[in-house]
DNA sequence: TGTCCACAGGAAATACGGGGGT
DNA sequence: ACCCCCGTATTTCCTGTGGACA
């Protein structure tokens, strides 16, 4: 009788949650595939953003329909202004005219976001081509490249290779692209056309001046989106995954105000309208301009603890004794107390303690990537040491605290080890 | 004015680990 | 299977330093 009920609850709420989810996965592209990714892009290019690139880039394929070769192409912009999606957006579309007009035109796009030498790159070139399995090792670079023009070799027509990343060919970049530029189009009849992005502007300065020379490229470059742009851009994704009458007005120019403003990256402004959507919809509030706010500072949150999650395992027990010991007095720490501090943190973990001098280093480390400030003070005769200091919101400190304590798989509520700092007060 | 503290931080040596060549 | 090479992390060794104090 009660199992009826508890059934039907249940489904609800399995109804619910995945209605939710399916809305909001228009507010992350990963989660899409690939036709819905193009649909999106269609809609976003249909407003006219990136018009201007687009256009340069018909005409730098023009060339294509007058039975002629264009030259190589190099994408050149920040993270997350559009090189991507406006190049395989285009590519699409370019593959679709040539269709039409009986031309054999055919594309690879090689992601390279994360490095990789110059053989895995190869490899997954040849991968995409069928040309060759996945290789671990025991395959020469020579041989590799062989594969990769035999099946070339069977291609006729256009074809555009377009990496990514360019920069991210870890060693070796020089040979990659000589095998490129030089090696493939003696030997293949198609027609090569590569298209480069980076988000380096001066990439091509450290390669071989022997393969740039036969290295005739066009650049087209990639400004951050503007606020009008992002706009735009964040509007379509509201109509798709939102409901408009839970959003404030103004929410949306305040995100791309704040977005362009920052870093123009059209990503992050996706992500930052995503992470209110997710607290409003947590608390069951539409998104107020405050909740934009508070998305922005638990996002910068986030990428704290993505920071301290990601990095090594000594910059975590040198952040989480630093922390700890901050918080404890008030008075402002220095590099000797600190490093005892971390030598106990690092007994008790079992951890093996890097010498004062890495440590010195990692807590530069720290400094940097905004963790702690730390400056060198003189106090004359006591000697010359470093401040540090915590400016962190509380909450945050605790979580970070948290985070590398299960990150050394302790217990998270054995919180009441003390540290044996040195007590140096009655010197001054 | 010289001393001396308690480190900073540079340079070189060494350890380490993983990938590539054979 | 083995070795070698190379990039990175860490150690070792070292010199330098601002200013309080005598």
């Amino acid at each position: 009788m009660i199992v009826v009920p508890y059934c039907i609850i249940r489904l609800v709420i399995i109804v619910i949650i995945y209605t939710a989810r399916d809305r909001q996965t228009y507010l992350d592209d990963e989660q899409l595939d690939r036709a819905e990714q193009f649909k999106i892009l269609k809609e976003i290019f249909d407003v006219n953003v990136r018009d201007k690139e687009i256009k340069e880039l018909s005409s730098h394929f023009a060339p294509i329909f007058r039975d002629d070769h264009p030259i190589h192409l190099s994408l050149i912009g920040k993270t997350g202004t559009g090189k991507t999606v406006t190049m395989l957006y285009f590519l699409n579309l370019l593959q679709s005219l040539c269709r039409k007009k009986k031309l054999e035109l055919g594309y690879i796009h090689l992601d390279l976001s994360t490095p990789k030498p110059c053989f895995r790159v190869l490899n997954d070139l040849a991968c995409y081509l069928d040309a060759a399995k996945r290789y671990k090792k025991g395959i020469s670079l020579d041989e590799l490249m062989s594969k990769v023009e035999e099946k070339l070799k069977q291609y006729r027509g256009y074809f555009i290779l377009f990496i990514d990343e360019i920069d991210h060919v870890r060693r070796d970049l020089d040979s990659f692209l000589k095998f490129l530029v030089r090696r493939l189009p003696q030997s293949v009849s198609l027609r090569l056309v590569l298209v480069f992005s980076s988000n380096n502007l001066n990439w091509q300065d450290n390669i071989d001046p022997r393969i740039k020379s036969f290295f005739k490229v066009n650049e087209i470059l990639f400004d951050p989106y503007n606020a009008f742009d992002l706009k735009k851009i964040l509007s379509i994704r509201i109509k798709k995954a939102l409901n408009r009458k839970m959003i404030q007005k103004g929410v949306v120019d305040k995100i791309a105000a704040v977005s362009s403003r920052t870093h123009g990256d059209a990503r992050k402004a996706v992500e930052l309208l995503s992470k209110s959507a997710q607290i409003a919809e947590k608390e069951g509030i539409p998104i107020t301009l405050d909740l934009v706010d508070r998305a922005m500072e638990e996002i910068e949150r986030d990428k704290y603890v993505a920071m301290v999650k990601s990095g090594p395992k000594q910059l975590q027990a040198v952040l989480y004794s630093i922390i700890s010991s901050a918080s404890k007095n008030t008075k402002p720490l220095y590099t000797g107390e600190a490093y005892e501090a971390y030598r106990s943190f690092c007994a008790r973990i079992k951890l093996r303690a890097v010498t004062q001098r890495a440590f010195s280093d990692l807590v530069s480390e720290l400094d940097m990537y905004g963790f702690i400030q730390a400056r060198v003070l003189s106090q004359g005769r006591y000697g010359r040491t470093k401040q540090i200091m915590v400016n962190l919101p509380k909450e945050l400190i605790d979580k970070l605290r948290q985070v590398v304590l299960m990150e050394f798989d302790l217990n998270v509520d054995s919180k009441k080890f003390d540290y044996q700092v040195i007590n140096t007060s009655d010197k001054y």
